[in-house]
DNA sequence: AAGCATTGTCAACACTTGTACACTGAAATT
DNA sequence: AATTTCAGTGTACAAGTGTTGACAATGCTT
């Protein structure tokens, strides 16, 4: 699953003297890319990927159908590699997040924004990741549920070393509120995705509820005590 | 969309002496009601709804395909019966736990506890509603959102009249908690439901942690101050 | 009792789908 | 320079899809 490379490690004389690097992994990777990239573009019409077909797929990505296979095995496997890209996805977010540094007024309200301008920018892998979250086949449910069980420790991880809230917090309490910081921020995501465009003023009211919300479940954390 | 029920007053001598009563529109309700059944059962299968065909729910169903234009114009619509028949079992949920009245001791681990049996009661319902709130069509998650929005705003009411959380929250700010609560409570449906069978530890594990998580919210609620 | 309305059936249609197999051309290896 | 590897092509097929139209049976109306 992971670690699909190969060794193609050698690489003799490959992209030699021409502007287009042309290696024969790379083209492969390139159009493996380009079957991925028609997938999301797809469930960027309106599509949901459980109702999308190998050949179309391929029709989008400018290729015969039967190219199909020297890439993926099926749609699942095709889905799983989309996870996987929507997970690293993820985890820029959350690097970034943490590169940037959080404006200090207003944590909470500030966080929201980047968080919505990020998932703007990436519409098409949240898109798949929050609509095939709970309705996608078995296997990419599962994938997409552990994708985000990791997101959701590291941001764990990141809350407790920049010290957001009282240390007193067990680690599993902590993962408990990052989960529900994380359910609802991939509902925020599915919300604002789904809005009718141009739209500001409805789109205004949905933020700011999600601000609220989150405003409440960290006024919730602050005053958690541990049970008996 | 709502009231199909063309006239059907009269009723003449039609039920008249048999046991199984016959009058037409009953008949027909009731193929209806298969129909429906059987795209619910197709989904208990592992398949999600937007993967579902015409042919093969009239097949489910015992009927010839073309029967299905009889009661649907096309699957959207048959979806759109769904969503209408699991709205009122939403209702229902919150009526039984106004009549029932919940445990006093421990308001929230009897209000989950009650919910996730509810949940196993109607598995097929909230498969549906959980799994196509955000992977399903357009209108489908139009619908869907509508019918959440409605059981949001009768929760609120009732925590409202039961005086559950301190009365001199606003009313948008009670319709924001509940939204959270209704979210999270889905959410926790989904995770539920996808649950390999006989795994009592996990569930017992995700059980706890949203029991945790209504509690930190209602911890908030307790807390919460209006903006200035 | 006669006529109308409507649920369900049957046969057929034009497409689309996933997959198999043989083939081509060029990159990579020898 | 000769050979092997393999991403991408072309053709073909069996199976499934949504939809049409004409028809049968039976409940309902008058």
């Amino acid at each position: 699953m992971a670690g699909t490379e190969k060794k193609r490690g050698s690489a003799t004389a490959a992209q030699a003297h021409e502007g287009t690097l042309i290696t024969r992994g790379e083209r492969k990777q390139r159009t493996r890319g380009t079957l991925l990239d028609a997938a999301l573009k797809l469930m960027g019409e309106g599509r949901s990927f459980t109702s999308l077909g190998l050949r179309e797929i391929t029709r989008e990505a400018g290729l015969v159908p039967t190219s199909f296979y020297r890439h993926f095995r099926d749609m699942d496997e095709l889905g799983l590699a989309l996870v996987e890209e929507g997970g690293l996805t993820l985890r820029r977010l959350l690097r970034e997040a943490r590169k940037d540094g959080m404006p200090v007024d207003d944590i909470i309200r500030g966080s929201v924004r980047v968080y919505l301008q990020y998932v703007r920018e990436h519409h098409l892998q949240f898109l798949f990741i929050v609509g095939e979250r709970m309705g996608g086949s078995a296997a990419i449910r599962r994938a997409i549920r552990t994708e985000v069980t990791h997101f959701t420790n590291e941001m764990a991880q990141d809350i407790q070393q920049l010290r957001l809230l009282p240390r007193e917090l067990a680690t599993n309490t902590l993962q408990m509120i990052c989960g529900l910081v994380v359910s609802t921020m991939l509902n925020a995501a599915g919300d604002i995705l789904d809005l009718p465009p141009k739209q500001a003023q409805l789109e205004h009211e949905l933020i700011e509820q999600y601000v609220q919300q989150l405003r409440l479940v960290f006024l919730g954390a602050t005053q958690w005590r541990e049970k008996a």
